[in-house]
DNA sequence: AATGAATGAGTTTTCATTCAT
DNA sequence: AATGAATGAAAACTCATTCAT
């Protein structure tokens, strides 16, 4: 308070040291990218960056944890405990696909870099299976009927690398959107091909 | 230290390489694995491993080779034209995970690793690729709607993330079998989630 | 192991460097000589060779390069142009020789190591060439007579290989001085072996 | 033929992986050269160039030795006692710089290669010195006045390293013969440039 | 007589990490 | 608070040399 002005700096600085690494490792990869690369994307030194995330790999694990904490957030959001499940669904997944489609970075760190890092991939596969289970109370309560919940975790599952995959396909293809691609994955989900099938035989 | 046989042909050698790459990479990740740790599992020295496969690079680009022909030749080799589409997805999805059940450390490489690392992730996603046209084919050929091909393109990259998804889960989880993995994908794929209540309902 | 001072300016730090490869290159030859073995005459790290000079091989071109420049300043510094073109080559001659007894080490690496060494040994002989050329040029000024200016092309490289020759003997016999071999060198150029004769007669 | 001209015992093998050392070695140097490569270009297998060699060291060596009794043979065989000593010169220049012209490299194995590398040096340098030797001997039977004898051995010396610089000369510019060189060289050893001045002059 | 198979011992090079100021 | 200077440790890669057949 006594220096107004300077109030966050620490944390200011903390934070346009992760936005480097973030995209310094989504673009090399945790191995490829050196902490002098880093340091220099930060525009401080070296012993700076030790300083405030104590080593690479407590580095990469801020990235992470951020990343994460911001994709979550993203897609929790949106959420209202009193829509149907469906209608939850579909919203979560917007949500989704925009966040991928708005922060390319975030996602391939996570998904791409993070994933094969051994140290480091636990963390991400938790999260992972979180969401899946998320979404599996979800489809439970959406289908009432007298079925295992393993079940439902396995289709979660299933749902959660769909989507992944749709992910994935939409950042290679500029022109597709999230909300066709939340659309297309909320109807088969819910109707598989089936749905599809007879969704364009109603349209005729 | 008892090195097995010595003086083995090239060619029983080089496969020999490639099996300890494999576990290696599978285990450590691509650059947590010195050539002196494969040298060591494969039970030979390292300038073997340069004389036979030139460098870390060309061969890790040897494993993804080899585990990537295994598993296309294991997905479609019960492959049979005359057979329904769903019948055809029913029967390679079978094969793919029963594949990556029995061969953990191959889906690991290519799935986990190879993914990630710069100069070696084109080369697996253009397999993945590959595949989800195929898929696009038969889902096409299944369903003789009014739809455009780009629908089946997504759904197709659904189903594959979907399929690698569950793959990974049953890694973790030894009671699931391929079998019924397989049996679920098929059916979330004909019928969503509905058909999977429809079906209970049937049973009852 | 009291490494003398430490934490040196960089252009300090990298002359440092400098003598000690010379020192090494010049007694050991470029390949015989290792990173190791420099860094440690140098009293410093082998990264701080690497972060100064690159390269081995980026170091030895810095050798060359300095000691070229050496080289070349030592025998233009009394240069001057009002004097007759014996007098000038005379200076240069024992500038020159002056230079090689004194400067051991830089000239062993010119001439004994860089010009066997394939990617070095142009950039030498373009300097052997360049000389060479200057001498020529002195030549023809001094004898104004219908000779082509190749047949002073030849005389100067001869006069170059004398020189080198001469000092090369130099080397091995410390009873010889500069001075002399200068005079001798210049006496053969401008007479040749009747010179000497000549000479020796007029003495008597 | 089918293994009749399998005749060649070991002498011949011997020259034969002589012939593909001074080659290789003449190409790219001591240390850039493998025996693989040699091997390769023997035509042969590396336990061959052991047995008939013994070590890289020893192949160099041989390679020396060899090439160096080849020049010397080359450069002695038309000398005879009864010429003048002028022309004794004159015809082992002539010698010289044919030899140097028709081999390449042999001579550049010679000059270029073995003068840098430190365990072979020495013996480069003593063939140089003996040369030398034999020329100060003539220059002095040309030259009965009162000079030292030390004075005769600057001047072969310097001899010697013109005959050297014009032979590199020479194989940079292949229009330059031998002949002219070897004329050169002696009218420069006999009269300096006064002599070429001369020459011009009568020739006028 | 000849060789394919194999390796010990080294080299250059690169980082993550820490001093000293 | 901030950094230029410095390094320990390890990795990829090569090569002369030797077995075992």
């Amino acid at each position: 308070m006594a220096r107004g002005t300077r109030r966050l700096p620490r944390a200011v600085r903390a934070q346009q040291m992760l936005d480097a690494a973030v995209e310094v490792f989504s673009r090399n990869g945790f191995h490829d990218s050196s902490m002098d690369e880093i340091a220099e994307a930060a525009a401080i030194s070296k012993p700076m960056l030790y300083l405030y995330h104590g080593s690479k790999d407590e580095l990469f694990q801020a990235c992470i944890m951020r990343e994460t904490q911001r994709f979550v957030q993203a897609v929790t959001e949106g959420a209202d405990p009193d829509l149907s499940p469906r209608e939850q669904l579909a919203r979560g997944l917007l949500a989704f696909f925009t966040f991928v489609a708005e922060h390319r970075d975030s996602w391939l760190v996570l998904y791409r870099q993070a994933r094969g890092q051994q140290p480091f991939a636990a963390q991400v596969v938790t999260g992972r299976v979180q969401v899946a289970q998320v979404v599996s109370a979800l489809l439970q309560r959406s289908n009432p009927h007298e079925l295992p919940a393993d079940h439902f975790d396995a289709v979660a599952f299933a749902l959660v690398g769909a989507g992944e995959a749709l992910a994935d396909r939409m950042l290679d293809q500029p022109e597709v959107d999230p909300q066709a691609t939340a659309a297309l994955l909320v109807e088969l989900a819910w109707h598989g091909l089936a749905g599809a099938r007879d969704r364009a035989a109603r349209r005729r």
